[in-house]
DNA sequence: TGTATATCCTATCGATATGGTAGGGTATTG
DNA sequence: CAATACCCTACCATATCGATAGGATATACA
């Protein structure tokens, strides 16, 4: 399951990525459009910062902004800032690998093999997916 | 992240697609061969049976065993039953469907077109995999 | 310089799912 | 009739999730 962290984080970088102007955005109105609880959306925003995906401007006029341009944004960082490893079982993980402890042999185990092949073709898609691409529903 | 309930299930199952001929394997063997919490796989392979992935026989030489060619058994049916539905999202669920509260226009929806192509994807994957291409490891 | 605005940070909480355990009931075989 | 093995229910510890609360800090602007 998706959580509603990457989802919202999604259509709050979406929802940056759609103003033509680089100004910073309030939280609180990305909040009210998107339909997203004001301080879990506060939370989002604040680790996709921490990340390099966005700036930050505090005060009065404050809010945030897109670091990079929507088009050099893929979904590959996205996902795996917000949701974590793009593999259903660290075995496989490029990014996050640990050792099944329970496996004697990863390259005779049926499950590695079989989300190896799911990671490499859910890869390609975020790899081949940036904001700019999501823009355009 | 895949379940260890999902991870054990695919387990047993190539375990006994391993096996040439079809009679009854108690659950203690597969568990103590595969590593697995004899209690909690007993509860796996339960469910497994009512879904008639499986056949059991009770009593002295009794166990489980495949209802199908394992040629004959696709990805899909063993991930629907042990982890769920293959989308990440509701809303873009071909057999557990249901609509985002939050979501007025699906169409639109960034995070849904997203989800909708990683479904198609995944389904590819999961269709054309058969317990019989995850015994060749 | 003060006030409104907005981010930043920490803590907490209820609900739910997960992985695992326990114990006993029932059916069948030899 | 005893051993074997499935069947079923209940329980529990832990972790995560989604959300909320409250205040600290920084900035703009009158």
């Amino acid at each position: 399951m998706l959580s509603k962290k990457t989802k919202y984080g999604i259509k709050a970088l979406t929802y940056l990525a759609k103003k033509e102007q680089r100004d910073p955005i309030p939280i609180a109105e990305i909040s009210k459009s998107e339909n997203i609880s004001l301080k879990f959306l506060e939370s989002i925003l604040l680790t996709l910062r921490t990340n390099e995906l966005l700036g930050s401007k505090t005060g009065k006029g404050g809010g945030y902004y897109l670091l990079k341009k929507p088009s050099e944004i893929e979904m590959t960082a996205v996902m795996r800032i917000l949701e974590g490893p793009i593999s259903m079982v660290p075995c496989v993980s490029l990014n996050f690998y640990k050792k099944c402890a329970d496996c004697p042999d990863e390259t005779k185990c049926a499950v590695h093999n079989l989300m190896a092949e799911l990671r490499d073709s859910s890869l390609q898609i975020f790899r081949n997916t940036t904001l700019a691409d999501l823009c355009n529903c």
